[in-house]
DNA sequence: TTAATTATTGTACTTTTTACAATATATTCG
DNA sequence: CGAATATATTGTAAAAAGTACAATAATTAA
């Protein structure tokens, strides 16, 4: 390599995650408590530097996983972002990703992460270090966006859902309402929303029936030239 | 900063610029040709290496302006591709972007990179280094995916443009046909495209009426909750 | 048994989308 | 100058999708 190019290789490049949840108080996102310069003792976005040996998707995937124990998480890689004086330490580009996790399932599994990471209600996000807060919004407004044009929704839901929880959860991120009759005509219309048999238990009201995604149908819907549009 | 963190800033970060034009023929994509190592004598996409005192966008930016002359290139940054043997010099990350130009603007203003710049059909890209043709697909698909949910289509275009060539444009690029007047009726109804009240000259037809694209207008109706889909 | 709570369902009306072909306006050529 | 050629322009009826709106059903708790 010629030297001219030596000035180039001086950069860092790290991941950051915007962690999704939802339960029946609205959406949250996982912050850490860094423990950690720079900004030690803040809530942050999880992210990491990334090793020269390690692809970037592995790099996202690696952050999600130590944080949260769970393997196949939705993920989906959003933005970089690269002012030249975004980090203390010299030049530093982050690839933002967005994820969607059941908040169950991490209950399911703390990592040793766990007792430095917290949910945080969307409309209660502390100011964040470094461009978190953009990055944080941008990825909100991708979440919007996206889950009216995929089905992503159900990343966020139990695997069971009733159409109600359902209903709520599009009800909360696009900050509309929607007539019930309506909602579940559509829904159920496209077909790939199928009943469990199921009803849910110990509720002190008219149970409700359990629906689950079915991916086989999303996808042979797809190959047929249907589009989902919420 | 902790001595740690060095062996992390040694990546490189460049930008790879997918730029789309358009005329009679179809949907065109502009490469340049290599005239230094690596891959040197190849055809390839625009793009460069960051300078660690450049912010990425100025950088994109940049390096669309050297190769075309123009101002003003409406530009979207759509992923960022970072594989670890991506590149033989080393640890390098792209960030790549795509462009809309108006063909005819470019050919005004011929720049020092202009020799090496030519316009291949969409169809008939070659084989490209480094990972340009993952590059290139993964924009085809966003333009796709962009011009049908947002008014892009016209930076593609002359200032003054036909209903037949707006036409041809979406059914080049989406891969399909619309109905004359379906069309035609669609786009007029959403009131942003107006007529100039000029008409085609030096056609041997009859000649048709010019249009432009209302960006006030557009702005108008976005705030009223329109959402423009093709 | 009644009260309380949430789940579930249908219909008429409006709007949008779709399918489909004849007429209009210009140039060129004989 | 008229005919041939080429593209531009326009309307309507039928189907589909979207919208607005409220009564009944199923369960638990008291």
């Amino acid at each position: 390599m010629d030297e001219k190019f030596e000035s180039y290789f001086k950069a860092a490049v790290s991941v950051d995650n915007v962690v999704f949840g939802f339960d029946h108080t609205g959406l949250k996102v996982l912050l850490i408590y860094r423990g950690a310069d720079p900004y030690r003792n803040c809530w942050a976005l999880p992210g990491d530097l990334i090793s020269l040996d390690t692809n970037l998707i592995d790099s996202a995937e690696k952050v999600l996983q130590d944080l949260t124990g769970l393997e196949e998480i939705y993920m989906e890689q959003i933005h970089t972002f690269g002012k030249v004086d975004r980090h203390p330490y010299g030049r530093v580009f982050t690839v933002a990703y967005f994820a969607l996790i059941k908040i169950e399932d991490y209950h399911l599994h703390p990592s040793s992460w766990a007792e430095e990471a917290a949910w945080f209600p969307i409309g209660e996000i502390p100011e964040l270090p470094f461009d978190h807060n953009d990055i944080l919004a941008y990825a909100k407004e991708q979440l919007k966006s996206k889950i009216r044009r995929q089905p992503i929704g159900f990343e966020l839901l139990p695997k069971h859902f009733t159409l109600t929880e359902l209903q709520n959860l599009y009800e909360s991120i696009l900050e509309t309402e929607f007539d019930v009759r309506n909602f579940r005509k559509k829904i159920l219309s496209m077909d790939f929303i199928t009943d469990t048999g199921l009803k849910q238990t110990s509720v002190t009201h008219r149970p409700a029936k359990l629906y689950k995604y079915n991916a086989k149908r999303y996808s042979n819907l797809i190959n047929t030239g249907f589009a989902f549009d919420l």
